[in-house]
DNA sequence: TCAGTGATCCGCG
DNA sequence: CGCGGATCACTGA
């Protein structure tokens, strides 16, 4: 499972590396007590990062960390690794990310049914500002929440990416489910 | 403070 | 469909 931390004040030094998963490429940065930062989009990731954590210093490096990020990603049941994830957030934007965690693999929630989750059923248009602002591709799972109407929402690392990623799930899921 | 901006939703024509 | 109004957290000035 994923556990939230705080991370502030903003870290001097990140470490980063690009690695290749069942989920594509993606790019993994980490603080010394744990993950703070993927990103799926191979090309922008490295401005990415600079952009989320302009106060930083970037070395290009792999750690143990990233290890276990991986480890986490490519398990079946990942329940049995903890994996200490480090954000900056609101309360709010912890209140929905928090939520997000117990969406499982190939399940969908509605921006709407988040809002209501929360108790504030008029904040379904915040919940998606909130959740566009994920720091954590794939780790905090912001792909399975789309729009009530059936359609797909938007992405912060692509839209496409958002597309394959719901399909492999449901096909994935749908081989588990058949064990 | 306060106006503007969203990865929204709903109703209306 | 397309549009406007409701709605609410966040941001920048």
């Amino acid at each position: 499972m994923v556990q939230l931390y705080d991370l502030s004040p903003s870290p001097k030094c990140l470490r980063y590396g690009s690695y290749s998963t069942r989920f594509g490429k993606i790019l993994i940065a980490s603080i010394n007590e744990g993950i703070c930062f993927c990103s799926l989009q191979e090309e922008q990731a490295e401005e990415q990062l600079r952009q989320e954590f302009p106060k930083s210093i970037f070395r290009q490096e792999k750690t143990d960390w990233h290890q276990l990020a991986i480890q986490y990603l490519e398990s079946q049941s990942s329940e049995q690794i903890t994996l200490p994830v480090f954000v900056n957030a609101s309360s709010f934007q912890l209140r929905v990310w928090q939520l997000l965690l117990s969406i499982e693999m190939g399940q969908c929630a509605t921006y709407k049914e988040i809002a209501e989750r929360l108790g504030v059923p008029g904040a379904s248009r915040a919940v998606g500002s909130a959740i566009g602002k994920n720091p954590v591709a794939l780790f905090i799972p912001c792909h399975r929440v789309v729009q009530t109407g059936g359609g797909l929402g938007g992405f912060r690392w692509g839209l496409e990416h958002k597309k394959r990623l719901l399909a492999q799930e449901a096909l994935w899921r749908h081989a588990l489910d058949n064990n």
